[in-house]
DNA sequence: TAAAAATACTCCATAGGTATTTTAT
DNA sequence: ATAAAATACCTATGGAGTATTTTTA
């Protein structure tokens, strides 16, 4: 299990087609094709039927897209989290020297 | 970033101890110092000051342990949603032979 | 000086790419 | 007949291990 292939397993499910959204991806369309398949060999499931014309996630598939869309959000909190504690530092530091540019205008 | 980092961060939380740490990993020291390097480089913050009697996270270490945490969770819940609405998985070969054998009858 | 973390390599597993085949409409 | 997914095969990145060095209470 790994957070790209939550993201692929994401990307696949908005655009319900394996090339386009291999390209959302920045990765071609059989990686993104093997990585769903061992997704689906490892949770034991099928996460989407494959038609060629159409492809459609199984009720299984939708609910487990929803869990994965929420880790990625929790990911991108943590990032954030970690981002903040990084500029509170920098800047106050800007913002002080704004405030001081400021008043030798 | 990745699951594995942050189980390694989790359980360097616990332990406060790379040793230790690695160990309930399964993995050597070695890996789990590099890794929890690597991460800190990619966040561009300290999680976890090293005096080599006493390691003690960082505020935003803290912050961040927490937050990993969550995803973790996350993720363990999504496995679970996997598992539950595993009722009759049969594996790819055996659902394509199930095809063929549907068409043959 | 003794625990403990960091480094230096080597190795290998696997994600990713290109080319091609298979499938389903 | 054609668009799209799956497979085959190869390459390379990076995670893991062992051995060793560096650090600091």
């Amino acid at each position: 299990m790994n957070l790209r292939d939550l993201r692929y397993l994401v990307a696949l499910a908005e655009h319900l087609h394996f090339g386009r959204a291999a390209e959302a991806c920045f990765v071609s369309q059989p990686t993104l094709s093997t990585q769903i398949r061992k997704l689906e060999d490892q949770l034991k499931i099928v996460l989407i039927e494959r038609g060629n014309r159409q492809l459609i996630l199984t009720p299984v598939g939708a609910a487990v897209v929803a869990q994965a869309q929420r880790v990625l959000r929790d990911v991108d909190d943590l990032v954030r989290i970690a981002e903040e504690h990084r500029k509170p530092w920098v800047g106050r530091e800007a913002a002080r020297d704004k405030v001081v540019l400021n008043r030798l205008q």
